[in-house]
DNA sequence: GATGAAAATTAGACAGAGTCCAATTCCTAC
DNA sequence: GTAGGAATTGGACTCTGTCTAATTTTCATC
């Protein structure tokens, strides 16, 4: 748990906290996907972002999200093979994923333990593990 | 284990017993696939495929692989954003991904103890769970 | 407040993966 | 060999994401 109250000021906070320069754009997409605490596609932060007038640029978009997933505010979590999804959450968590629905579950991972992982090759350094659960209705034989 | 010789008429055989009927492109596709035991992406099925004459068109390669998946001959690996990989072997396993080289490496399943995984909601059932262990290069920022 | 340089944003062109469709070719059973 | 269903094809198309050159914003300094 960060932040209880995601307003736009303590947003500029969190993201300076992150050295990276609070704009009005990036407060907007931050607001976006930590208000929601949704897992977001860039182009549903891009409608959000736009929804009363349009402020952003899909360009703007595109950078902003990267460039918070390098200063590690957002995670990127990949199960659709057509688009990217970005999860505001940081604590260490899996997902379920719905493949009839495309909807995204958290899995709390204190709860989880995995043992038996093999030694990684040498020269190389974990940067993070993920775990998906890929479900789909009871009795449905497609796709 | 399922086959130590994977010639076209074995490989034929074993569409057969996934019910898929074995034409000459499926044959070459599989075969690109198993020979190499493989993780290869649509693209790259495509360039094995057609190396000699071009023989397949871009349409086959798509449908074959997505015919494969849904007859459980092959896996689908999302791991990276941009494209899709098939993986031939169906045995429980994971994977280490390199996210600089984009090598693709197998973590055998059956040493992997996983326990504590939550209870799934009502209606789903479970179609499969990915591991993926993101790695990169000691010492290296980027992306 | 004016000024100028660096940082951020923008529109729109572009690239690449994957899908769709109507037309053709290939098999198989007769 | 013929009819008919299955498979394949080329090419247009869609969609996600990137790139670029031009513009706008920001901000420190005067």
């Amino acid at each position: 748990m960060n932040k209880l109250q995601y307003t736009r000021e303590n947003l500029a906070d969190t993201l300076r906290r992150h050295g990276i320069n609070p704009t009005h754009q990036r407060i907007e997409i931050a607001h976006a996907l930590f208000s929601r605490q949704a897992h977001l596609s860039a182009d549903q932060v891009m409608a959000i972002v736009n929804e009363k007038h349009s402020e952003t640029s899909k360009a703007t978009v595109y950078n902003t999200l990267n460039l918070f997933r390098q200063k590690k505010l957002v995670r990127e979590v990949i199960v659709d093979p057509s688009k990217v999804f970005y999860d505001p959450n940081m604590e260490p968590h899996y997902h379920i994923y719905n493949l009839e629905s495309g909807e995204l579950t958290d899995i709390d991972a204190s709860s989880v333990r995995i043992s038996g992982l093999p030694q990684l090759p040498g020269g190389v350094v974990a940067e993070g593990m993920d775990v998906v659960i890929r479900v789909r209705p009871e009795s449905d034989n497609n796709s």
